[in-house]
DNA sequence: TTGAAAGCGCTAACAC
DNA sequence: GTGTTAGCGCTTTCAA
């Protein structure tokens, strides 16, 4: 009593097995009294095609992939604010924003969406797993290793979402993170007149950071500002609690004098993790001391000051990768692209707008 | 020049097929030198297994499935805060909670997950698409037809999420709506004294709204205050448009006297919708009348004043749905189990307590 | 430890 | 319209 199959729904309603494949394939394609009757058969039968078999025989699978890093923020504090543990759980993800693009995009094109967080192994990795298993995928980068997505690549199309462009025969998007921090900047010092910027950045192979840098950098440039080399201080994981403790060493190391007067933390959640350690300090924002961020996390606007920071337009990056992927899917060789979403910048009250 | 396969690596690095086999599925069980050259080989041609072929021949996945209808609000109102179109789509919806949810106890379990919103189809639907590629799956009540579910279940484990128990020999999950509702309405009644509490419920068929709606009517019996047979109101689609016009309508409807001090709204989109609609007509929140919803949409907390609600645990309710799907994988036999997940109040200010 | 061979359930020519 | 017949790429006994 093993699941029901093609061959089990034929006998039943007495036609060959290809005209079971037509019903459900193609329809139109069988005598409407045939169709009822194999559809009637495959009811009683409880038949459910083998997406397996299908996708064996068809060599397509009709499902697209995400592969993803766990984006959330293990030592995130609780705000005042949210003193219940469930809300925290509220906070959308990265993740959770690419997949819902993804899933309306192709949900669009006729495609399922199948998704895997990021989770090492051997020859039987996560990739492994997504590859074999759909027609085409996109990653996030940091998420697999360059080495698999070489080889992988060559056997379906896979586009890179928002890091650099390792493998550049491969579709890739990225978010304008260096326009939109220069923006952000150029706001703080031009119409803030702020002139002690200081930017706090992730580590040197956080390619989003380091863009996010250099448009801090120019705004500098742009202003006459001092251009620093580096970044004031480096944070591994970008998380809250390294970004109040980026904040409370900032203040420490400078006399009053060349205390900064802003604070351009590379993402939300370190600017968040800051504007605790400040109100900790007693340190008022925007008044002694002006803190963004960089992402448009939704816990960005329920803070208190509300966070000035850029949005990334997560969900249409996971809705252009799909784009990306059904195009190439319908064409092999066209050129490789590289698309830059642009982003927008929310000036809140962190940085005096509110 | 298609995919290279197993015999591809097989030819290439001088070994049978099934020693190919043996280095992806049981790495140990080949000796390390052999196991080096096969491993050498499929990287040298970019061979990626086949999850079809795999699947078919081992009559397993490795996939968990989620069908889900599509939550989003088409006509929900941008708030005064929330000036920027992008940041509403930072809201968190019910089916993104539950995909993380089911997502990371997927990944524990090492499997990945693979979702589709509803779409209509005829034999080649949502649910058949899903179905014939993963091990087992959750479907949203309402989302799938239950004849399909019917047939399907016959085939592969499938846990119903969030709704009435539709087909009884299937393991099934719900939150405690009239739990949920109950308390809040005693919570208005007794703490704030409240005697004209209204109730808005959704359509008949929609199992939640319903269960809340005996919450309610509980409460109303224990404070020994008239219980009504019916909501006060029903909307079709409860969304934020709908609210709005029900609160008006309520408004309308009642002679001052008789006007209700409290709106219960069937979910928190609704709720919402009151309070923008009430705030246009110049009524007072909680001062001239009360508010609540149910859900704990994130949405809830932002919105001025921020809004009374009793969360649902979306994200337990897919993990939950995975351990189920998993333990049944394990155990076909076992008896369908049929959960119901706690719900907490969230007391804000639209009731009074802000 | 490795190989040979028989499927897994379906699709896709190609006939009829 | 419908049936026949090869595979699709892998796992899995069973032998060696």
């Amino acid at each position: 009593m093993s699941a029901p199959t093609v061959y089990d729904v034929a006998e039943r309603s007495g036609v060959s097995i290809a005209t079971v494949s037509r019903v459900y394939r193609n329809p139109d394609s069988v005598r409407a009294q045939t169709r009822e009757r194999v559809l009637g058969a495959a009811r009683e039968l409880g038949y459910v095609p083998s997406g397996n078999a299908r996708g064996l025989a068809s060599r397509t699978t009709g499902v697209l992939g995400l592969c993803f890093p766990d984006y959330s923020d293990p030592d995130a504090e609780t705000s005042a604010a949210a003193t219940d543990a469930d809300d925290d759980n509220a906070v959308m993800l990265y993740s959770d924003q690419i997949i819902r693009g993804m899933e309306r995009a192709a949900r669009r094109h006729g495609y399922a969406l199948l998704i895997a967080a990021s989770l090492d192994g051997g020859p039987e990795s996560l990739v492994a797993k997504v590859a074999g298993r759909v027609d085409g995928f996109a990653v996030l980068s940091q998420t697999v290793p360059t080495s698999d997505l070489e080889v992988i690549s060559r056997r379906l199309p896979v586009v890179m979402l928002a890091g650099p462009r390792e493998i550049d025969h491969l579709d890739h998007i990225v978010v304008a993170n260096a326009d939109g921090e220069r923006e952000l900047a150029r706001h703080l010092i031009q119409d803030h007149g702020l002139r002690r910027p200081a930017f706090v950045g992730g580590e040197v192979n956080s390619p989003d950071a380091e863009a996010r840098f250099r448009g801090f950098q120019e705004a500098c440039r742009e202003a006459g500002l001092p251009v620093p080399e580096e970044p004031a201080l480096r944070a591994g994981m970008m998380t809250q609690a390294e970004g109040a403790r980026a904040a409370e060493s900032l203040l420490d190391r400078a006399s009053d004098g060349e205390r900064p007067d802003a604070l351009l933390f590379a993402n939300d959640q370190m600017a968040v993790g800051a504007l605790y350690a400040l109100e900790r300090r007693g340190v008022r924002v925007p008044e002694d001391i002006a803190v963004t961020g960089f992402d448009g996390i939704p816990l960005s606007r329920i803070v208190r000051p509300t966070l000035t920071t850029v949005r990334q337009p997560m969900q249409q990056l996971g809705e252009q990768a799909v784009e990306l992927l059904v195009r190439r899917l319908g064409d092999r060789d066209r050129e490789p692209v590289s698309l830059e979403l642009p982003v927008s910048m929310a000036r809140r009250a962190s940085c005096g707008c509110g």
